[in-house]
DNA sequence: TTCGTAGTTCGTAAGATGACGAATATCATA
DNA sequence: TATGATATTCGTCATCTTACGAACTACGAA
């Protein structure tokens, strides 16, 4: 039984953790590319963005928890796709804040 | 003369900078409002949203600096508006990036 | 000129973010 | 079983963000 009031709406919130998702270049370049190509592996965008790794892994964490993209490992590869279900909702509500 | 290779395009580079304004729930909340009513002053939007009132004035500052709305001194109020150019311009973006 | 209203800026504290290399985990293959 | 390839997680550091109240600025009205 919660007291608290909500501060925000839930829409907001959503765009709020989606744009978030979005607020790094990096981030953008993962997301452009897989909406071009439907999936890539870890390995290929390691090779092409100015990043370690490791800070590759970390962003890719990110959006998936945002859950923009999923991942499956293929060993000893990982691959990861776009999470076509929260794209589409996105893109409705980005839509929708834009008129 | 740069020597520097730049690591992102413009347009990843505009698309996470927009990004990061929408990236927090109250700012949504300003930019749904403006974007209803064109204009609104700085005390009307702190009297509805669930925060001091100098923290209202960062916020503002942060979508000011982004280029998302424009402010105007009308003592001794001030009146913020969608900075529409911009306003346009992301939503194009935004447009083009999900399809 | 003094006062009051309306906002902004400053100072500060807590927490989140982004970067890296090192260490670790996973699993196919030698 | 040992090795190698591929990612992820951990530890750390510097920086940015968000929040607040206090101090300050600007300006019209008393």
């Amino acid at each position: 039984m919660p007291t608290e009031t909500k501060k925000y709406t839930d829409k907001q919130e959503l765009i709020a953790k989606f744009s978030n998702a979005l607020g790094h270049p990096v981030r953008v370049a993962i997301l452009q590319q897989l909406s071009k190509q439907s999936c890539c592996f870890h390995g290929d965008m390691a090779e092409v963005l100015p990043i370690a790794n490791s800070t590759l892994s970390q962003h890719l964490k990110v959006l998936r928890e945002a859950g923009l993209i999923q991942g499956e490992i293929d060993p000893p590869k990982t691959k990861y796709c776009i999470n076509k279900e929260n794209w589409n909702l996105v893109k409705g509500l980005m839509i929708g804040f834009f008129d």
